[in-house]
DNA sequence: CCAGGGATCCCCT
DNA sequence: GGGGATCCCTGGC
């Protein structure tokens, strides 16, 4: 799938950030190194995948929020029980439950053979609306969510 | 040990 | 638009 919604999560200083409490077994992927995957269990049902950033010993990691499915949506009908394209992953918890994740990709290396990202087409800054984080009820002041404009598979306007 | 809350989703009204 | 599902993690006692 193509990533077009995200949302970053910055630092024990961000009010949001799982790191806000200082360094816990459940977060201390984010303390590891960049380019692996923070995947945590929300709300007793869900999973979110984010990608590690920054150097070693700082927290942070990008919330990926939707993505376009691209290919394998027969596999994700199933996993998710659902037959509209523009359901399977318009959502954090949708598109873990669609590539089926959960804990035990945590910490993996997203430059692996497994879960990986790749370089995908240009978005022009114009077409990237920046807004507030969603689903928090602390640090919502900081516009740090990103989505490609008018892209049918974005979780939320 | 236990209570409270959560980076969501789905269904109901 | 609102509430319930569902369970893990954390901090306090």
């Amino acid at each position: 799938g193509m990533i077009v919604e995200t949302e970053a999560y910055i630092g024990e200083e961000d009010p949001a950030c799982h790191a806000a409490v200082g360094k816990t077994m459940r977060n201390e992927v984010m303390y590891g190194p960049p380019g692996r995957a923070y995947i945590y269990f929300i709300y007793g049902m869900y999973y979110c995948l984010n990608v590690v950033t920054e150097p070693e010993g700082y927290p942070a990691a990008v919330l990926i929020r939707a993505l376009q499915p691209i290919a394998g949506m027969d596999k994700m009908m199933v996993l998710r029980n659902q037959k509209q394209i523009h359901q399977l992953t318009n959502g954090p918890g949708k598109l873990c439950q669609a590539l089926n994740l959960d804990r035990s990709q945590n910490g993996e290396d997203l430059c692996g053979k497994r879960l990986f990202i790749t370089p995908g087409i240009t978005i022009p800054p114009q077409n990237i609306v920046v807004s507030k984080r969603i689903g928090i009820r602390v640090g919502k002041e900081f516009r740090w969510r990103y989505y490609i404009k008018e892209n049918q598979f974005v979780s939320k306007k």
